[in-house]
DNA sequence: ATGCCATACGTTGTATGA
């Protein structure tokens, strides 16, 4: 069973790209990120004919939101932590800051699959900071009470955290701000330390391997991007992974791609073959990199 | 070479992203 998680950057704007991804990797669940959509606005039918069962979880202000699309079945749909998502920030409950649609899971054949969209941020000690670490609270304890690290799980998305310095492309750089503060990667590793596994990791020990490059200044041809989109599982589902990829074709060319890649894993047997494009081309744009920090 | 910001909402700009 081949699984994946890509933060698409509108549903409705990557729709086509979408299609053709989907033609070209046969996953057989999808877990999206950042759909931009309302519920009344998914586009069902596109996928359904592709042969896609869809769950969605989405805001009426084309904020955020976050779907599941599987083609081996769909079932038992919890969105938002289990609990309804306050409709206004004055009505959110101490532990929902912002209210936004972020959390989706579902029973896929026979894997518990989770989409989450992790909050950016923005600023080191801003309220949206706060809310990111208070929203890594939220999963956190909501997978203290509602699953064991028994459990065929996975929980795939945006975390929108670069776990360790190999997964951002100049740690100097990068230190003080988002995405890798101290307290960003302790919310990770609190997920890991219950008893979750970086699938990619399980495969891949490279560096300089990302999953989100931004769109502005030829960052995405230079290299110069974040691993943020994961992959993590139970142990269970773990030693069933004989594959892991980041699929960096899909962030190139026409029409405009997403700014993340999609994230992918085999469970007990390789699906489709894959290539990409981690080319040598890219291989030595980091060797020239390496040369030029020295 | 893969190519130099994009999305929604709504209106000719603003908020947001990571």
């Amino acid at each position: 069973m081949r699984i994946a998680t890509w933060n698409v950057n509108s549903l409705k704007a990557r729709l086509e790209k979408l299609e053709w991804w989907i033609a070209r990797a046969e996953p057989d669940v999808v877990l999206l990120q950042e759909t931009k959509v309302s519920d009344d606005n998914v586009p069902r039918e596109a996928l359904e004919k592709l042969g896609y069962a869809v769950c969605h979880h989405g805001e009426k202000s084309g904020r955020n939101g976050v779907a599941i699309a599987s083609r081996v079945g769909l079932a038992d749909v919890v969105t938002n932590f289990g609990q309804p998502l306050a409709v206004a920030r004055t009505e959110a409950p101490d532990d929902e800051p912002f209210a936004e649609a972020r959390m989706i899971a579902a029973t896929c054949g026979d894997v518990r699959v989770v989409s989450i969209y992790a909050p950016n941020g923005r600023k080191l000690g801003s309220p949206f900071y706060d809310a990111k670490l208070v929203w890594f609270d939220r999963l956190a304890a909501w997978l203290a009470r509602e699953h064991s690290p028994s459990d065929a799980l996975l929980i795939g998305g945006d975390y929108n955290v670069a776990p360790a310095d190999a997964d951002v492309w100049d740690p100097a750089a990068c230190h003080g701000g988002t995405h890798v503060s101290p307290k960003e990667r302790a919310a990770f590793e609190r997920l890991i330390a219950w008893g979750l596994v970086d699938a990619y990791r399980l495969r891949h020990t490279e560096k300089e391997r990302y999953s989100w490059w931004d769109y502005r200044a030829g960052l995405f041809h230079k290299n110069y991007g974040m691993r943020i989109d994961h992959l993590l599982v139970t142990a269970r589902l773990g030693e069933r992974v004989v594959w892991s990829e980041i699929d960096r074709e899909a962030r190139k060319g026409k029409p405009v791609p997403s700014d993340h890649a999609p994230v992918l894993l085999d469970l007990d047997a390789p699906g489709k073959a894959l290539d990409p494009g981690w080319s040598s081309a890219d291989q030595r744009i980091g060797e020239r990199r390496a040369k030029a920090r020295k």
